[in-house]
DNA sequence: CTGTTAGCGCTTTCAC
DNA sequence: GTGAAAGCGCTAACAG
């Protein structure tokens, strides 16, 4: 199905006027005396006009889209990332198009290539677990394409990049469970070759160097998923690897080994306390509830999105630039050992 | 910052031919010479050459854009489904632009004049919470733009639905907790103008009646959210109106319930048992997990893109199609009073 | 004050 | 087998 749209021909025709003076009076050009302007915009109005935006894109040479690529939008941290760049795009005539790359850099590249194809004024990018090597992403600076990276960044690239303070939220993390009385903490942690959970694990390491705990390798496992947390939460059981504490990257690892705990009868925050990481609405809902670093998604998305517009407006490529935001530790019951002072 | 893209222009200024001409050797026509094609085929590789969509889209009429509008992307259910009409819409040369209502019929109504203005092939909707008026959605189909709603659909209006059984993942659901021995199920529901919640009740309503149970308008109660779950379960305790049982609309607010529940001392489920809708991730990591009435988003993603893409190549307008898929319950501890056989 | 013309990148008759 | 020209919708330099 075809949809005829009106155009500023059918308007001039209509009107007896060439299209360019109708096109001047409906942009108030103060060359077109008042009765023209008026009549122009007033059927303009009663045929309910709007000027095509691929016309537009063509002549201008900018499409106003900006290509979002994020692991998978069925996370809620970057569900709520999309919510802030889509508010600042559409404050400023900008429209997103969106495509996940599943967390694999296959797809990643392929869908990335798709956005450039599609000629958009810049891209959003918040990078897949697996990704290892960055020629897709070189060639857009390469080309000079105005990229940002959000949340997982592409590190050694001298792109913009917006985070949050991971080091700072993992070390209050941290800090927070010592204070707690823990004395063995386990780390659960994402991919290395993502800067992010580099940062959680090095925040961790310094609270505990901090605190004069020692670092212990057995303790810090790797598990990024509901399934691997209680996996690897199981084996430490097991093994009868001491611990009384989990941090962990996300809190859907950390649900994963509250399940486990509670399958092998160990009370959190007693025997084991637990952070997360993420503060999603199911940390609330959990029993007991989720302590955890909040990051603003939101706002990451309104920060990514401005850097973003900085770029595409700018006459030259602009140096990168390095936001951060800061992480905020909720504390809730999973790591609350003082258990009066809970509501 | 403005990217220069290679053109045909380019190619044909490099190899001394015409425009016409490469256009063509670029898509095999048979007039062209094999050396003409190779040579146009290879410098057009080498210089990484790709049509512009904005000029294929002024002379084609096609955008290969379609809207998307959802009420929420942080809900995960709507999530899988973006998820799901990607999939297709990738595999078909679309590209999405997504937008967000924020529950809110103005902001709906300002977002969709937006996509149609953006000259998107096509529109996928689910309709906000709020909605009561379908002007907006009434016009794209006087202007015969092909439009899709799933899910939350507009009930009033000769469009093609998706959606999947309410009623039937409502009954099943209510049938389940009469099972487990409940004789007093209380229903959380959401707004009546959404078709989809008036279904669930309808269901929940027709297991009573089925089962011979009387259907007492006290627990029938306005609740679909984390935090009206918890008030109205508050308030039905504090207002001892027996209940043994509750269905939610939604996964979060039977966890808002179950909070409620065990602040009150209510064990669940041999006190009351809960069942939620979705199921989403969250269901599995309360305690205890939370039996749910599963929908496929990603199927529904599929149905939605797929009718929509017959829609836009059909020469005619097609007449409305009501695609209704399965939903399944799924039963896990917060309605399984037979605790022996939970693993 | 308004119309003519050219051009954004590409396809597609129509000529030669 | 290849090129010239027109046109998709719009803007803007250039004429009157």
């Amino acid at each position: 199905m075809k949809t005829q749209h009106v155009t500023i021909k059918n308007i001039a025709a209509e009107l007896g006027l060439s299209v360019s003076t109708v096109s001047r009076a409906l942009k108030d050009h103060p060359d077109i005396s008042q009765t023209t302007k008026q009549r122009t915009q007033a059927l303009a109005k009663q045929l309910c006009y709007t000027p095509n935006p691929i016309a537009l894109s063509l002549k201008s040479q900018r499409s106003y889209l900006v290509g979002v690529i994020v692991p998978e939008i069925a996370h809620y941290f970057f569900s709520t990332v999309i919510g802030g760049i889509e508010s600042v795009a559409d404050a400023c005539g900008y429209s997103l198009i969106l495509v996940q790359s599943g967390e694999q850099l296959s797809r990643e590249e392929k869908v990335l290539g798709h956005i450039v194809n599609l000629r958009v004024d810049g891209v959003l990018a918040s990078v897949s677990k697996e990704t290892n090597s960055y020629g897709h992403f070189q060639r857009l600076l390469d080309e000079r394409i105005p990229l940002v990276f959000f949340d997982r960044v592409a590190d050694s690239l001298d792109a913009t990049h917006v985070t949050v303070d991971d080091f700072r939220g993992a070390y209050d993390a941290t800090k927070h469970l010592i204070a707690q009385g823990c004395r063995s903490v386990a780390h659960f942690y994402g991919p290395r070759n993502r800067s992010i959970f580099r940062s959680r694990h090095d925040g961790y390491r310094q609270a505990l160097e901090d605190a004069g705990l020692p670092f212990r390798p057995q303790l810090v496992v790797e598990a990024d998923t509901l399934e691997k947390g209680t996996a690897q939460t199981e084996r430490l059981v097991q093994q009868r690897i001491a611990f009384d504490a989990i941090f962990a990257v996300n809190d859907f690892t950390a649900a994963g080994a509250m399940l486990a705990l509670r399958k092998a009868k160990l009370s959190v925050p007693h025997d084991v306390a637990v952070v997360g990481y993420t503060d999603a609405p199911t940390a609330k809902v959990l029993t007991p509830s989720l302590s955890s670093v909040h990051q603003s998604g939101f706002e990451m998305g309104q920060q990514a999105m401005k850097a973003l517009l900085r770029q595409i407006g700018a006459e030259d490529r602009l140096p990168a630039e390095r936001i951060v935001l800061p992480a905020q530790l909720v504390v809730r019951e999973s790591s609350l050992r003082d258990l009066v002072t809970i509501k």
